[in-house]
DNA sequence: CCATGAATGCGTTATTATGACGCAAACAAA
DNA sequence: TTTGTTTGCGTCATAATAACGCATTCATGG
């Protein structure tokens, strides 16, 4: 982040910063940033950035998603606004958080400029964070498990194709709960939001069950999944 | 609004902006602002307020509903923060908008210090509005819909006593769309979330309806009602 | 090379939830 | 007194759901 004095201006800064959501084996994952400077140094925090005057909340997170992590063209979405106001050590600090979900051809995030400071951490072994982004972090979550329910949103986490048993365990694992195959296979493929990709094969494939993707030509708006 | 310079800052300011939602005489309706002075001078506007460095979203929420309309304690939730870089003329202006549910004992808004420049509008007839506010109103009134489905919010918008009848309304104005009388007293009732005051009369009160009330005993975070 | 076990795809069935109504009692208005 | 409206309660056919069974495929290991 960019050094700049806070004490100095009448109105609070604004920093936004990201939940990056990933799904590495099997497991919900975010990105977090090792510190460098105070405060909070050593400590892992969520990557951010201050608010340019002339730049909007989304030009803030491309900035720090391209620059620092070296990703792009992701699902963003607005989660919350924090304004507690302790919650920055140097002062007033507005915090617009953003969670974004990544797909596996992102996870390699040795590109930005800040590659080795960066990490994928387990929702299950989170660190302790800095300033209140654990409460940022758990609302996120919160939000992304209600989000699949009603959005076709788990499809971003997976590969452009992927495979039902894989989807299967994208659900289980972000709702935390188990979740039965077979009437779930039936559900998901009665609403119509995956198609197969290339030809049907026939029986049951061990290890190498059939490939849908994310069906495009229906409107995302009406997804709903009852678990 | 408390007149100030905006250029002199290296931040922006934030607005804090309050989508007001009644329930009058069958319709959803929302209190609106006239402004004395420019920019959008003469124009409808949410109630609004600038954040102070040491305040709290809420507390502007509270400051704006006690002090400009004379009103307070209500259901209040964030609702997202807006940040095009020329919402507001004057210059770099984010907003943070929150929405609150008044029930009808506080409809009366002569206590504020501007009871004179506010007033209701129906969700059906609004004028046309300055800012962005149209957008967040939109915004806020998707929200609200979504909303009643899966958290009891509902009965924020009546007395504290109601009758089936009125909750009934209440949905169908909320959502738009006629909802079957019976199959809603069924489910709603079957939730288990809302019980009768008083003693039960025999067979159909006409004008005279059963009496209810929420029921505070229960987990509201469990609410769902489907349509 | 065959037996074993795990994973996948495709069913079935009992139970529950839902949508679409019917009907009588109460009550205001004509 | 009659008529129409509103409320509360109930019915029923259909759809959706939860909880399973089962055969096939295929990697693994003896």
């Amino acid at each position: 982040m960019e050094k700049r004095s806070f004490t100095s201006y009448r109105n609070p800064a604004i920093a936004v910063d990201l939940v990056v959501f990933g799904y590495h084996s099997e497991q919900l994952s975010i990105l977090l940033l090792n510190r460098k400077e105070a405060p909070f140094k050593g400590r892992w925090t969520l990557p951010g950035a201050f608010l340019g005057l002339e730049e909007t909340f989304r030009q803030v997170c491309q900035r720090i998603l391209e620059t620092k992590l070296g990703i792009a063209d992701l699902y963003l979405e607005q989660l919350y606004s924090f304004d507690q106001p302790n919650r920055d050590p140097r002062g007033r600090v507005l915090s617009v958080a953003y969670f974004a979900l990544v797909n596996p051809d992102h996870y390699d995030i040795t590109a930005g400029e800040m590659a080795n400071d960066v990490k994928w951490f387990s929702m299950e072994e989170l660190p302790r964070l800095g300033f209140d982004h654990t409460t940022i972090v758990q609302m996120a979550a919160e939000r992304l498990r209600a989000k699949i329910l009603y959005h076709p949103v788990g499809f971003e986490l997976l590969h452009h194709e992927f495979t039902l048993p894989e989807l299967h365990r994208l659900y289980e694992t972000i709702l935390g709960i188990p979740i039965d195959r077979r009437n779930f296979r039936r559900k998901i493929l009665d609403s119509g939001y995956i198609v197969m990709t290339g030809e049907k094969k026939t029986g049951a494939q061990h290890r190498h069950p059939d490939i849908y993707q994310f069906n495009s030509n229906i409107d995302p708006g009406n997804f709903t999944i009852n678990i």
